[in-house]
DNA sequence: AAGGAGATGTTATATCATAACAAGAGGGCG
DNA sequence: CGCCCTCTTGTTATGATATAACATCTCCTT
């Protein structure tokens, strides 16, 4: 398996189609398993989108007070709910904060890379199945349901070095 | 410990001289890099390695406070941040909880299964180097300073099916 | 119109974590 | 010894994250 694409979130790209593109997507998701991208869902995953970054809930409920679309904590926790829930965003469980999901819709078993000087959090495939945590699992009998993997460290362009 | 042997790490082993094989280790390490180990860093210590699962910071400030070493959270943070800091035991970042470290002085890179039945968590090597996680952060340029790696599921014991 | 399912709005509270400052213990050294 | 320095403990207060519980509303179905 090899797709650099997945981990683009360190590179320049088409941030407007970007989201436009995500959002697209969870429409069509929902409209075909009958799920409900209410207002206050959408606008937060747009939030999500925008931010390209992790996200607290309250830093979101700010936006959404701001925009008279909720201001009490269940508001931003409930949206995110339905969004993690479905796939269309992450918790990042090393910052209790939320990002949205850059590839949408494709059964995927997620991995990030948090830059711990800018922010940014860029999503990878895990493959867990072909890795040394899978191989642990087996041998102890342990059945996996869900993993949380993330790497905190330094993107490409925060890095030190000549040129910098 | 009424009992030398207990279930954990999903297997049977001899739990006394897993504790005191741990704060031995605890103590030579300390003595050998100038740190102190004093009675309530050692006493948390020996109450992770007693629960043998992991513990939220209050859990372990209650015992704590029923034993007069201390009754504030910083008491409890500032014991377990020690205690993190210097190898002896780990955060399980998905529970917001505690666990002491397995085999305390080698350097590792630890991965997690943790049993959502009966809450018992397994530290494992995750040997990040070898991992999908890395090829991508490879890919991308990432500098990968930390890693959390840790598997939410059923560990042999909590698995249903026939025989159990 | 009645009823149900899902979503929203609100109150209150639970849970997890740290900033900031005061005070003690112990060692090194003039 | 007396002073200073560092580390640890003790305490107050607050900040940050998250959810339980209940009332209401909307829309769809019957």
């Amino acid at each position: 398996m090899e797709h650099s694409t997945s981990t683009s979130g360190f590179s320049r790209h088409d941030h407007d189609a970007c989201i436009s593109g995500a959002i697209e997507k969870a429409e069509q998701h929902c409209a075909k398993n009958g799920l409900q991208l209410t207002p206050v869902r959408r606008r937060v995953l747009e939030i999500l989108l925008e931010a390209h970054t992790a996200m607290g809930a309250y830093e979101v409920l700010d936006r959404l007070a701001a925009e008279g679309l909720g201001s009490k904590p269940p508001m931003a926790y409930r949206a995110l709910s339905f969004l993690t829930e479905h796939g269309f965003a992450h918790r990042i469980e090393r910052l209790n904060a939320f990002v949205a999901c850059t590839h949408p819709g494709a059964a995927h078993d997620p991995a990030f890379m948090i830059c711990r000087a800018c922010g940014t959090v860029a999503e990878a495939e895990a493959a867990m199945s072909s890795g040394p945590l899978s191989r642990s699992a087996e041998a102890a009998g342990f059945m996996i349901e869900q993993t949380v993997i993330e790497a905190e460290g330094l993107c490409p362009g925060c890095q030190p070095g000549p040129g910098q």
